[in-house]
DNA sequence: ATGGTTTTTACTGCGTC
DNA sequence: GACGCGGTAAAAACCAT
């Protein structure tokens, strides 16, 4: 794992280097074209079909594994980053558990008893403010359903953000800190630019409905004044011609139309006010007939939770629109 | 609350394998 | 007969006002 880490950590530095990094990594298992890290998505996409070859992949713990805690003391540094997805962002005091003192040495009985109850203390203390601990509960929270989801880390560190200025707004008092994590979670995924539909978070979220889910998003919105843009149906083509696999046999040309028939429907503006998974999933289907790949509606419902109807009713126009436009 | 819009549900007939 | 597809009407959900 360290080699892999070590090349994301190059590339990150070097953002031009693709080439060392991606031909040291394997190709596409469907098609063999060369796979290709996509950053700001946390995917790892294949360049010629457009497979989804990895989610979540990014992970940059320190770039060294140690073996024993003898191996760590040598090896650490300059200790964790801080990180906005730890209560107190990992920078409070910890007293470690193995009775040292700072020269190595074992402390005696009465001092291994004083060491244990500043242990306690420590921990109290830490806790203590009542924010503190909702925010620690809320960020295991924001852990659980994202590792859930498959959702990477900027991901989750913007999520905390959210969630932690949610809190020192005062915005928490009345409303289930389940809900307002995940609103938080979700419109992290939108201003990521990777973004989830809702209804996928209610299978995960521990919140009593989506109602309640559903105010919490708003009330983030209005309150912290998140402009948001409405969410580009193309950021979900990736996802759904993944999750279509087998069933389709030229990916990259089905995103390549796909995209170009959601083009066609923005310029006609027959976009508006249609729900951006529906759009996806129409270009998705619409692209199927164009290539006689035989997806049928239900299948792309199916990945797009959408229903046969909707399929329908999205791809006649968008279908038309291309046409149209292709046509002169 | 209301009205306009989209989406879903349920049901239909048609053609094909 | 099962399946995919197209269409419809009515209910439900959604959104802005």
């Amino acid at each position: 794992m360290s080699e892999t880490q070590r090349g994301e950590r190059r590339q990150e530095q070097e953002t031009q280097e693709e080439t060392e990094s991606t031909s040291e990594t394997n190709n596409c298992n469907d098609c063999g074209g060369r796979l290709r890290t996509n950053e700001s998505r946390g995917e790892v996409v294949c360049e010629d079909c457009g497979l989804v070859a990895e989610q979540d992949e990014i992970d940059r713990g320190p770039e060294w594994r140690a073996f024993d805690s003898q191996e760590r003391d040598e090896k650490s540094r300059v200790g964790a980053p801080t990180t906005n997805l730890m209560h107190d962002k990992g920078l409070s005091t910890d007293i470690g558990w193995q009775n040292k003192d700072a020269h190595g040495r074992t402390l005696s009985s009465t001092q291994r008893e004083k060491m244990k109850r500043l242990r306690t203390w420590n921990e109290r203390f830490r806790t203590q403010d009542s924010k503190e601990r909702n925010l620690k509960q809320a960020l295991g929270e924001v852990e659980r359903m994202a590792s859930a989801l498959g959702l990477n880390k900027q991901v989750k560190e913007t999520a905390s953000v959210l969630y932690r200025r949610c809190l020192e707004e005062d915005m928490l008092p009345g409303r289930s800190i389940e809900a307002m994590v995940t609103a938080s979670l979700y419109a992290a995924c939108r201003q990521c630019d990777m973004p989830r539909a809702l209804d996928d978070f209610f299978p995960v979220t521990r919140a009593r409905d989506d109602m309640e889910v559903k105010r919490a998003y708003k009330y983030i919105m209005k309150e912290l004044n998140l402009g948001m843009e409405p969410i580009d149906p193309r950021s979900f083509l990736n996802q759904y011609l993944s999750d279509l696999g087998d069933k389709i046999s030229n990916r990259q040309k089905m995103r390549q139309s796909s995209e170009e028939i959601l083009d066609a429907t923005e310029r006609e503006n027959l976009h508006s006010g249609k729900s951006p998974t529906a759009l996806a999933a129409g270009a998705i289907y619409a692209s199927g007939l164009i290539h006689s790949e035989d997806l049928t509606q239900g299948e792309v419902g199916e990945v797009a939770s959408k229903s046969t109807v909707t399929i329908r009713n999205r791809y006649q126009d968008m279908l038309k629109a291309y046409r149209n436009e292709n046509a002169e």
